[in-house]
DNA sequence: GCGGGATGTAAACACCGTTAACATACCTTG
DNA sequence: CAAGGTATGTTAACGGTGTTTACATCCCGC
């Protein structure tokens, strides 16, 4: 047998075969099927190996976010350019997250679960989550460039554009939602929701904070404040 | 010992004890640290004894959702009804919605979490988020009626604000929101962070859906659909 | 009062996260 | 090129958890 080329150590690369097992078990049953042991299994290596790659179990799970993370900007960074135009633009990109939300639910609630939340150990992921918000600000900047979104922090702004779309994901996964009580999916009525949300969306973020100056006062920032 | 009125068993509403017991584990020590072992013991009973009340640990988490949407249900109602314009009104709603998550963050994560999503499970969870949810529901209507909102289906308008909302709440508590990052707390940066998205809501929901109609024709829906 | 069902207990099983002691492969350094 | 150190993987074990089974006890309706 020829080795393969840069087979770095007994077993070539464990750390990422454990993680696509990890989105594999996810895939296959979910949060509760996510275990160390059986990442280990679905590596063909010993239980205790991935503690060689992973300091904790809270560990896999930040570099398996981290991974959707990165996975979720690049369609985001795709469907953003689809778009013929920026209002266009925008709802691509607010249905393709709300898709890939709805695709990759297990996934997606580890992005956000609590088990890696905060507490600044995993760099990786804090990078990887900045790198989306980031990609939202630079948008709304865009917009506010094109006097499609009123003035004001960029960073403030995008977040209510998140904040809308990530809870809309949410509620969905959850159940909460009239539709979808069943499964999730991106059936009709979702496809839906989201234009409105999309549209109420951009109105909102069109029109100034009080209606105490016009739309058209758009005063770009030319420096942003950095995401971390 | 006289025995306490309506003792109904040997130990007196166990039920109500281990939910009372999860949420003090809940906020004591977050989510890994509500066992059902833990809740017995804390309970002062043997570590089966929640098995006669509770089919499961979803089935007890799903009861500590129920609780958590009851008391979040009277937070609203409450704030609801401090205002003094529907403007104010709707203000203060969304501050005590994010006080209430940003205060207990595991309650909120248990409400929202993966282990007692959809599934239909748990009728009595089903009830209490639902009942939330028409909360929502009956005050867009109150909006439109006043002409504040637009026309359209009122419960796809509310999941709309709903998910701003949520959305909000949820990335603060994963550290995704740039402030926030150490401790969540309602901070005066959150407080200006309700507010703008609050106003981005107001407005966006004023303004019809693509700008072709007046947002005067207001066209009140009399009769709704239930929620389930 | 008495029998049955509701409630609580004790013991056990399988699984998990995690650690410690040990074995092996790779790679650097002399 | 040899040697030793280090990164990697294994085996075995500990404590904790969810859950079930068989058993004990208590309350309530007849």
């Amino acid at each position: 047998m020829p080795p393969r080329q840069r087979q770095p150590y007994h077993h070539g690369d464990l750390r990422q075969a454990l993680v696509d097992a990890a989105i594999a078990l996810l895939r296959e049953g979910g949060l509760p099927a996510l275990t160390l042991r059986a990442a280990a299994r679905k590596a063909g290596v010993s239980q205790a190996a991935p503690y060689r790659h992973f300091a904790d179990h809270a560990d896999l799970l930040a570099a398996v976010a981290a991974d959707g993370f990165t996975r979720l900007r690049s369609v985001m960074i795709e469907a953003a350019r689809a778009g013929t135009s920026p209002r266009e633009g925008l709802r691509g990109l607010a249905r393709a997250y709300v898709r890939f939300g709805v695709k990759h639910p297990s996934e997606y609630r580890v992005m956000f679960g609590a088990e890696t939340a905060g507490h600044s150990r995993f760099p990786e992921l804090e990078k990887q989550s900045s790198s989306v918000y980031q990609l939202l600000v630079d948008g709304i900047v865009g917009l506010q460039q094109l006097g499609l979104v009123r003035s004001g922090d960029p960073m403030a702004i995008a977040l209510t554009a998140w904040s809308t779309m990530h809870g809309l994901v949410t509620l969905v996964l959850d159940g909460l939602a009239p539709f979808a009580r069943r499964k999730p999916a991106l059936t009709d009525e979702l496809e839906d929701q989201v234009t409105m949300a999309t549209e109420i969306l951009m109105f909102g973020m069109a029109g100034d904070s009080g209606g105490k100056k016009s739309a058209a006062t758009v005063r770009p920032k030319t420096r942003l404040p950095a995401t971390r």
